[in-house]
This record gives C-alpha cells, sequence and structure tokens, in this order.
DNA sequence: TGAATGTTGACTTTTTTACTCGGGTATGCT
DNA sequence: AGCATACCCGAGTAAAAAAGTCAACATTCA
C-alpha cells in the first residue's frame, strides 16, 4: 500500500504555496522547484484548483495561489484531489461485491481501515505544518516506541 | 491508495483458516473457495508460511493451518506478508532522496501516517474478526459521524 | 501586438498487478 | 513399490495503472 506521485507531489505544491501565502501568485515554474517536470505538475494543480483549493490568475503575472488560510486545507483534501478518494477495497464502494459470509468480516477490517486513514489526512493542515510545534504535538499521540 | 488483491486475498484466505482452526490442514483447494484461483493463491499461502504465519503439511492429507492461535496474528502482519511492507513514500525509506527543505516537512507527514496505519492494523487479530463484539469495541472509536 | 502564463486533452512509455503455467518434491495409502 | 494427493518454486504474460510528455489553445499585462 503505498501513495502515488500525484499525492506526493500535489502536497509539496501545496506545501510550497503555503510558504508563499500572501505574496502574489506564483507561476508554475517557480512551484516546480519542487522537483518536478513542469507538464506533469501542471495537471495536479489542475486538479487542486478543481477541488476548490487553489486559484489561479491567468495571463503575465500570473500563477498559482492557495484558494483558503492554510489552516482551512488539510491533507486529506489535497491527497483526495490530486489521488482521488481513498479506496481500500472495491468492497467499501461496490455494493454488489460482498457474496461470501467471510468476505463481509474482513469488509468491516476496510472500513475501520479507511475511517482511521481519513481521519489522520483530515487531522492535519497546511498550517500545522508550518509550525513546527504545532505538527510535534499532532504527531506524538502515535509516535514509535 | 489502494489495497492490493494480495492484501485482501490474503485476509480472507486467513480469515478461513482461522475459522476452521483445529480442524487438521486445510488443502489448497477448500481454502480456494474464498474466491481466488488456485494457482494464485499458492502464491500468497507461500509467502503467509515464509512469514511463519501459516504452518503447512505436505503430501496426501496435507494442508495449510494457522501457525499460531488466531489472537497471535494481527492483520497488520498478514498484509506485511501478501503485500510487503507498508510503504507509504520512498522518502521514509531511502534516506537519500530528501533534498528540499520543503520535503522533510511532507516526509514527517507521511511518517505520521505510517505509523498510524501501522497502528491501526496491529490494533486487530483474527481473533477479533472471529468475534464480532470483540471487533465492534475496536471500531467504535473510529465510526463515522 | 507580443511575451508570459495558465488550460486542455491526447498520447506514449514505464512499471506494477494479477494472474497462468509447467515441472518439481514430499507424503500417505494400498 | 507405485500411485494419488498435496504443497513448492520460478518463469512467463497480458492487462491495467501510473507517470510523464507534448502540442495547440486561451487569457492577460505592458
Amino acid at each position: 500500500m503505498k501513495l502515488s506521485t500525484k499525492g506526493k507531489y500535489g502536497l509539496y505544491a501545496m506545501f510550497y504555496l503555503a510558504q508563499h501565502d500572501g505574496c502574489g501568485p506564483q507561476p508554475l515554474k517557480a512551484v516546480a522547484e519542487i522537483g518536478v517536470s513542469e507538464d506533469y505538475l501542471e495537471q495536479l494543480l489542475g486538479n487542486l484548483r478543481r477541488a476548490g483549493l487553489v486559484h489561479t490568475v491567468r495571463g503575465a503575472q500570473g500563477g498559482y495561489q492557495l484558494a483558503k488560510e492554510p489552516e482551512a486545507i488539510t491533507v486529506g483534501d489535497i491527497i483526495d484531489a490530486t489521488e482521488g478518494p481513498l479506496n481500500i477495497s472495491e468492497c467499501i464502494s461496490d455494493e454488489g461485491s460482498c457474496r461470501h459470509s467471510g468476505q463481509c468480516r474482513t469488509r468491516r477490517v476496510w472500513e475501520y481501515l479507511s475511517n482511521s486513514i481519513n481521519n489522520v489526512l483530515q487531522s492535519i493542515t497546511l498550517r500545522d505544518m508550518l509550525e513546527q510545534d504545532s505538527f510535534d504535538a499532532i504527531a506524538q499521540a502515535t509516535a514509535k516506541e
């Protein structure tokens, strides 16, 4: 189970925009400094725009900027917009795919897992990422022993 | 982000073995009733065996059975054995891949997410799945609102 | 008008998934 | 011993998804 590059670059890009929040629109070329080709990044920012997370200004001196305050954007929002909704098992989205009795028990496991992941992703905002201490407080709960 | 069929069938198979725990070795043909070809299932059970989760008996009247008590096997163990270890971002496993300052902030997010998912997966045992009430108690904490 | 910048959809390449297949090895039964 | 019932292993393959590229277009500013 892993994240695709879309979610990864998507978060890099959004964090970049959060760091430059209030400095006017950032052109694609600047955002691409995070280490991804402009052509590919363009697609991701398109998804983020359609999800209402970034605002764009076309034309010269245009670019991308956050559509909301950093505290109003969660990591979950970003992953959702770039990777599509979390789908651990089609068992959860497709009602018809569960036939065997044994499978219904596992279905509850996927459900529980999905909920847990979503809760975690929704609990972290871009503001938390900007402020080291804020994130530390969140992360502390589940640190490795 | 999604699970592959390996993890899914792996859990189905292990749950099947848990249901037949103490009834002697279950032949591949019987386990395949969960709805997967014998050829494919064989691979998955091979991984589960190498991970020490199932015990096999070769020859006639042979088959597969749990290597430990159901309460000693977690969903995390099974996913690990069949899908390989959780790898949200190579940022966490490969030390060299983190160069930009912005990426290091996101790295902590992946770390936190990985830990959270592992905690959830490790918290559910096959015994919990066998006993409905036991699972309900675990799942209650993160139910949807 | 022209340079800078975002928009769009199609296309290609690469990687991963999800299998299948064939030949091997071990064991129990008669 | 011989045969049937099983598990064991690694190679091969087709389909799908991911990752990235590209070309033509639309918008805005100076």
